[in-house]
RNA sequence: GCUCGCGUAGCUCAGUGGAUAGAGUGUUUCCCUCCGAAGGAAAAAGCCGCAGGUUCAACUCCUGCCGCGAGCACCA
């Protein structure tokens, strides 16, 4: 029996008695961990909702004491249960037996679902993140995007779903219109001389899509002044849209480009992909006019002949109310005949859902180190052999940021309309706020702060200035202080280990800070706190693990095998020990609660819940640690038990890291 | 104007309607002849934005107000 399980049981028994002595039934039944140790380790405050509920059936008034003293009883009952005590305003506390609990855990696995990855007939779900604009360098906002989507889909394994993950590639919009503008009519480059450009890059050791970053932001700031440039921009977007031109073929050797950069960028914090649907394709597969067709069919869309909207296809929504400036409804087909951004979403999600009736063509985009393969959308037949089965997901989780709320609320509706049998709960917008920088943050970036922005708490990052915090860059930081921290601290290790262990804290570091911050709340960049490997962060949980590993390094071989073999010879002794030993008692508790909490991080869509009870567990493990020695302890039951105890830790520490995309180096 | 999100310690943030509201950081003071101090211990620091309401119980739910942010494009 788990945790899970045992709760499940004893919810069960509150419900169960309930019914049979006051006659109420109860849907659910609330239960909580005290706040203390000594409190007890389960406690549900029902009493109280009890004696209402009696007074509503039966009219009699109870006396809460009375309720509490029955359920103590049938509580007491399950074997796992030592003791429970009424207390407090009506608190029944649940005391588990220390020694059945700890003999469980030993040999429950820290995610025991995790095995169910296995099946290959288990439901797929989709997840999609990134999405950056293929037209720059990705900066730490996009960053906080695909950390987000990439930990998710690790919590969504760890629960035993299937999960697909795509990049979606907007391929073209004007974001890379402008970047084509920028190399054809600034630069005045060909497809040669871009491929030239490439090279000397590479030679240089310097990146495309940082080269691209610079010359978006040129773009951008020339546009101001320069009406002449501004219109080429339309004609640009017509060329890519159109195909099959030179401008096409250049923009998409950009494009291709820049995506292979930013792939490459988040694989170094260890963010993959399965696919990368291209937008071009979901025009030219006439993904579109499927969608359009059943949205007209089903009576989802209607045609505007007066008003502002006059001439355009329209989806009705009552969640705003229109005003002079804005109409209401959500326009899917602009008056000329051309798709919005948002109708090209619904014919995507309906796709993704399995709900289209179309699908793509597909080539092989990159194979990574292991040899796990990315593939991307193509529109010609593809000649590539054996090709995996995209899409045709039971959910879809899609990260995009707070900013695209509404256009998300209308892709979701739209779907529920059109086929209200799968209805609204299968999309998922998994929305978070912006990475801001603080105006210091700016400043050291070397931009000009106007006395505007110095008076505002952040300033929003923007491509088209050229101001962010590139992802590379601060990856490259985070590597070169953590080599000088490897390197003060041991000097005997070889480079490229002491490299190796510089980069999995640097990818700790990064992802950790990304998780901490729940997804309502706006990150402030602030170079400082995102470069400390001190407090709470990622480096604090690694160091703490890689302490207990350090632990069993020392330790005789086979010490866990045979402290378990001790444990399950010596119960009474073991019960006598744990019962006073509250610290080591709450350690054990706590690190058998990270299935429950990857469960509640699934319900909740909030990988930050995990990433604090990671953190939690880490500073649980230290306080163990300081007041434990193990190699040094005498007494040879308890030494069982603290080994028991630290080796429970470590593995659920281990996998709580792992699940947030933060490996264990060996030292550090 | 309307919609959504956020106001919690000096600062940055956690906090499924339940017990004395918690972390990190900063400040002050301790602890390494080691299972590695990237650590630990202690202290100080709170009208949980304001005002009502619902409830046995409200930081949490509801209403109004104040402040901050985002959105309400035939951009994405």
């Amino acid at each position: 029996m788990n945790l899970l399980e045992l709760q499940y049981d004893l919810r069960k028994k509150v419900i169960e008695t309930a019914k049979q002595q006051f006659s109420v039934e109860l849907e659910q039944v609330a239960a909580e961990i005290p706040p203390k140790t000594e409190l007890g380790d389960l406690a549900f405050p029902i009493a109280f909702e009890l004696v209402k509920k009696i007074k509503q059936t039966t009219g009699e008034k109870k006396n809460p004491r009375e309720i509490a003293e029955k359920l103590k009883a049938a509580l007491e009952e399950n074997e796992a249960v030592a003791r429970v005590e009424v207390a407090g305003a009506g608190y029944l506390n649940v005391f588990f037996n220390r020694s059945i609990y700890l003999a469980e855990s030993i040999n429950n696995k820290p995610l025991p679902q995790l095995k169910l990855t296995e099946d290959e007939n288990a439901p797929k779900v989709c997840v999609e993140h990134t999405s950056v604009n293929p037209n720059k360098a990705a900066h730490i906002g996009h960053v906080r995007n695909a950390v987000l989507g990439d930990t998710f889909v690790r919590i969504l394994k760890a629960t035993g779903k299937k999960v697909e993950i795509q990049y979606y590639i907007d391929n073209t919009g004007v974001q890379v219109a402008d970047v084509v503008v920028g190399f054809v009519y600034l630069e005045k480059m060909s497809l040669e001389n871009i491929k030239e450009l490439d090279e000397k890059l590479k030679a240089e050791n310097k990146t495309f899509d940082y080269y691209c970053w610079n010359l978006y932001a040129k773009v951008g700031q020339e546009y101001q002044t320069n009406e002449e440039l501004k219109a080429k921009r339309t004609e640009v977007l017509h060329l890519i849209e159109e195909g099959n031109n030179p401008t096409a073929e250049l923009s998409d050797y950009i494009v291709t480009r820049n995506v292979q950069c930013i792939v490459a960028t988040m694989e170094r914090v260890g963010i993959r992909y399965d696919l990368l649907p291209r937008e071009s394709e979901i025009l030219q597969l006439h993904f579109w006019q499927k969608a359009f067709e059943e949205m007209r069919r089903r009576g989802v869309i209607k045609y505007e002949t007066a008003g502002k909207s006059a001439g355009c296809w329209v989806m009705p929504t009552e969640s705003h109310t229109g005003t002079d400036e804005h109409e209401a409804d959500k326009i899917l087909v602009r008056s000329n005949g051309t798709v919005t951004y948002t109708g090209k979403d619904i014919a995507y999600q309906m796709w993704k859902l399995g709900l289209l009736g179309l699908d793509f063509n597909y080539n092989l985009f990159h194979i990574y180190e292991n040899g796990q393969e990315v593939w991307i959308t193509t529109a010609k037949k593809s000649d590539s052999g054996e090709i995996p089965e995209f899409g045709n997901s039971e959910t879809v989780y899609n990260v995009i940021d707070s900013r695209q709320s509404y256009p998300q609320e209308v892709v979701k509706k739209g779907v529920g309309l059109i086929f209200p049998e799968k209805g609204e709960a299968v999309s998922v917008h998994l929305s978070y706020e912006m990475v801001a920088l603080s105006p210091s943050a700016a400043e050291e970036l070397g931009f000009e702060i106007s006395e505007e922005d110095k008076q505002k708490s952040f300033i929003e990052m923007s491509g088209r200035k050229g101001l962010g915090v590139k992802a590379d860059d601060l990856i490259n930081r985070l590597e070169a202080n953590a080599l000088r921290e490897v390197e003060a601290r041991h000097a005997d290790l070889s480079l490229e280990e002491k490299k190796k262990t510089a980069c999995i804290i640097a990818v700790g570091a990064l992802r950790y800070f990304l998780l901490k911050f729940t997804r309502t709340t706006v990150i402030v960049f602030d170079f400082k706190e995102a470069l400390s490997f001190e407090g709470e962060t990622g480096c604090f949980c690694q160091y703490s693990a890689v302490r207990a590993n350090s632990i069993f390094r020392k330790l005789e071989e086979n010490a866990s095998e045979n402290a378990i073999e001790t444990i399950s010879n010596s119960k009474s002794e073991i019960a006598g020990i744990l019962e006073k030993e509250n610290e080591i008692w709450s350690l054990i508790t706590l690190a058998s609660r990270l299935a429950e909490t990857v469960a509640q991080a699934v319900s909740a869509t909030e990988p930050a819940i995990l990433a604090k009870y990671t953190f939690n567990l880490a500073k649980a493990f230290n306080l163990f640690y300081h007041n434990h020695k193990i190699i040094t302890e005498e007494n040879a039951v308890k030494r069982a038990i603290l080994i028991v105890t630290a080796d429970l830790a470590r593995r659920s520490l281990t996998a709580a890291l792992n699940t947030l995309g933060i490996e264990v180096p060996e030292r550090m």
